[in-house]
DNA sequence: ATCACTGTCATAGGGGCATAATACACATTG
DNA sequence: CAATGTGTATTATGCCCCTATGACAGTGAT
């Protein structure tokens, strides 16, 4: 959902993001899984953080996000998607306009 | 992975599905597991249970398991791969051929 | 210096899911 | 009848993730 907010351009480059307190508050979660989820983004240097001032998108961010996020997108997930979609016989026209629901 | 088989043909309309135990064995889980997977089928009507013997696909499991999962992934999958796509910047010609990758 | 804020760490508990090991009732076969 | 194979039920265990609560060190404002 962080990496959605990146991308998306909630939280632009060089913004401070939410406090894990503040984030986990407004969204229902526990501040520890919050913690988590910005380990995680630091690891991979999406988010710098700053001791004891807070958690900050890097510069570079969106287009590397975007890059890893389409590598293991392409790779990953939609090969076992096309096969699901060839396995009910939908047809790409279906997939276009969000009113076949 | 079964209703795929289903849908794939693997286990065709009447076919006896392989019991839980040899079922869990080929495939490294455990028998309970695909108990409870063959009994998810069963509530669903795909698949029904011969006492004593076994559990059969269901005439017009096919079918009826093609309509519902359809449903299922373009009201419930689609829409949020759809903005993940959209997120990415992903163009629909990137997906139309598995060499992207 | 004091306070409020930050990320981080430690401990404990709970829910979901898969596993593990039996046991049971039913059906077919020899 | 006895043996084998079927789905099903029971109980217990482990794993993983999230929650809950408290504490700590670093930073900036008052």
């Amino acid at each position: 959902m962080i990496s959605a907010m990146i991308l998306d351009g909630t939280y632009a480059e060089g913004d401070q993001l939410p406090s894990v307190r503040v984030f986990a508050s407004e969204h229902g979660a526990n501040p520890l899984t919050v913690a988590k989820a910005y380990q995680s983004l630091q690891d991979k240097g999406y988010v710098a953080v700053k001791r004891g001032i807070g958690m900050f998108v890097a510069s570079g961010a969106v287009e590397q996000l975007r890059i890893d996020e389409r590598a293991q997108f392409l790779t990953q997930s939609w090969p076992r998607i096309r096969e699901h979609i060839a396995r009910l016989g939908i047809e790409p026209a279906e997939l276009l306009d969000p009113i076949d629901a």
